[in-house]
DNA sequence: TCGAATTTCGTGCACGTGCACGAAAAATTT
DNA sequence: AAATTTTTCGTGCACGTGCACGAAATTCGA
């Protein structure tokens, strides 16, 4: 802790003007590294970077000197007289325009700028979310492109194991967003905690519900396509968890819609308001929450609480309208950009991201606040 | 827009591999355009700092040739060559443990290593929040000090307007957070949307309410103390507007604590709820729910809905132990960081915030979210 | 013990910019 | 037109690091 003292600000030693203390205050460089090691900074050099050709005893004074002074290496000057360039390969699935796979191409977008800055080329490879094929195909890609890290979100477990295999043999590094696969020796991962995020939207959607409603649980009807990681059914999982120990005597209805199939969801959800119209309470753990706001709207129905995810704009639209009353959302741009930041920290500053797994907030917007999570990119 | 064609990646000549486009490729140096222009580096660096001594023809000839290459300086070899070094003084209230100002500091405190990576020392000049002289002081310091820019919170209204002439006639730009005098010439601003924040927290509260029902605001009482600008007057008033749109029947019943003696609030609580022992809703508009929340938690008292605003540890605790249903928070550190960040962006590369004002996102955190708040700073 | 092979090390240029210094060019005065 | 002042401009070093090249020191082999 810094102690700030009585007058509100201190001085030292003449000019020096320090509040809350400054880190680091004169520069060593690598020259002072040399001269007091008795040796060239040519040597010194070798011996940070330890490429070698190097005697041990040499080595070993080297370090004591770097460890007294406490030198570390001025990056702008590294980064001016590299000449080194990496490649990060983000490896996410194809989308179209509206869809969550929209928002983590945009963190990858912000991340450019700042990647080239550091000598990175962030190239991003894309797959069909439900095609096997086309995902070993990226893989391939990925490997071609002889990477020095990637970026990716694990749709195909078996042959995301492969992938990560293959990488891990020749020591490149790999951050996982929105999902992760524990068995492979990822770098970091980052991404909603899922159960949870069930579970918030099972204590949201229950609120001040009476005892034994029936409620509602949209789902997307994939047929075969389903990839074998769907996040969402742990989501589903933590929610009903939620609604076993608070609400037992609720039943939960589910019913499936197709995500580009406008008609049929009318037949679908018709039929099912016609069998349930005491429904008051609905939720869907997919990103489409918004076909069922829409649905709301056309049909005019009334006092029924909407509970969905992910910050799409057609979401944000159902929730200013008030048809959606909840809508949980992670900082998806931010947790891209953030995992590709740990990917440069590793990269260029050798500096292991502070926490392995790390789980994204999950914020509640309602009408009355969304209005400002527009433009929430930090930074 | 990018044109993600059909291969999942693109190669453009030879080796250079492309999927979401790179920006800038080839790098443009000051020796580039010295030689388009048939003159010398140094003329080009005296033209892109303009520090005169360039006849007019050169300048414009040097001009050309900058915009038709898209000349932008490295901002790494700067840095290095250039020995400018900047103060920034941040102009905060003294705080105790626990309090608010504690979480600005952290935002300074993290900012501190980036900023001194820009030859920017920050220094926090600190006043006592309930008197104007220490106030008066701590402006004086800060002009002292001839910083290259500042980051204030104004919490004196006339004092302020005071500091930020004297500031603006020095050509010294600054940076509001919190709240912001819209009078003066400040560069941006960074802060809750106050008055919103209010509604927010009524409609939260409100939450199923019957008719009629009487609440509470549990209110601070600052004596004589009060400084001129308390933005949680303006919550306040957003709460009361949406009581009266919604909840016309409401009565709101205010009561005032105080900040350091508990004694005195179990008094006043105990004969409050005495009084009203029908009151099932309480809101407070300052950062101490967590007072109200610990006399709930000693007297045991049950089905009562409290909002309170602010992530302060003890409030934060609150909320985990489901005592404060629903706790409305900004993300301060970010906030000042980003602040700070402006700043350095103007001081370093001349480039001016996107938004003059730019209002956080109000967070809203329940016993199920709380958890994934903690480190919410974002890069 | 001497030359060759190998290991270890030092020197010096390059990276792109900032800026001081002094030279060249232009303008002004005598 | 020469001398002087003023304006304009070019050169070159410094910033701290990476790395190639070749020199020096050490080890090895006969």
């Amino acid at each position: 802790m810094f102690e700030i003292t009585g007058a509100a600000s201190v001085r030292l030693h003449g000019k020096r003007k320090v509040g809350i203390m400054n880190s680091d205050d004169k520069k060593i460089t690598i020259k002072d590294v040399a001269r007091l090691s008795g040796l060239s900074k040519g040597t010194v050099d070798r011996v940070v970077h330890n490429r070698g050709e190097v005697s041990e005893t040499s080595r070993i004074k080297i370090n004591e000197v770097i460890e007294k002074l406490g030198y570390k290496p001025n990056l702008y000057a590294s980064l001016l007289a590299s000449k080194k360039r990496y490649t990060l390969v983000c490896l996410i699935p194809r989308f179209g325009q509206g869809e969550y796979w929209e928002l983590v191409r945009g963190g990858i977008q912000r991340a450019i700028d700042k990647a080239a800055a550091y000598n990175i080329d962030i190239i991003t490879v894309q797959y069909e979310q439900f095609d096997a094929a086309s995902f070993r195909k990226a893989c391939d890609e990925t490997l071609a492109a002889d990477p020095a890290a990637v970026m990716l979100a694990p749709i195909y477990h078996d042959l995301t194991i492969a992938l990560t295999t293959e990488l891990s043999r020749r020591g490149v590094p790999f951050v996982y967003i929105d999902s992760k696969l524990d068995t492979t020796s990822y770098m970091a991962y980052y991404g909603m905690p899922m159960f949870q995020s069930g579970i918030l939207g099972g204590s949201l959607l229950m609120e001040s519900a009476t005892q034994g409603e029936a409620i509602a649980n949209f789902r997307i009807d994939r047929g075969e396509a389903l990839p074998q990681d769907n996040p969402t059914l742990s989501r589903r999982a933590g929610f009903m968890e939620f609604i076993g120990a608070h609400h037992p005597s609720t039943t939960v209805l589910n019913e499936f819609i197709k995500p580009y199939d406008p008609l049929h969801n009318i037949r679908v959800l018709d039929a099912f308001f016609d069998r349930h119209p005491e429904v008051k309470r609905i939720i869907t753990f997919n990103s489409r929450v918004h076909l069922i706001a829409e649905y709301i709207e056309k049909r005019s129905l009334n006092g029924i609480a909407l509970v969905g995810y992910d910050m799409l704009a057609k979401n944000i639209d159902a929730v200013r309208n008030g048809q959606v009353k909840y809508l949980i959302t992670q900082r998806t741009e931010t947790q891209v950009y953030r995992s590709i930041n740990a990917i440069i920290a590793h990269l260029i500053m050798k500096r292991e991201p502070a926490a392995k797994d790390n789980y994204m907030s999950m914020d509640i917007l309602t009408k009355y606040n969304a209005d400002y999570y527009f433009d929430i990119f930090e930074i």
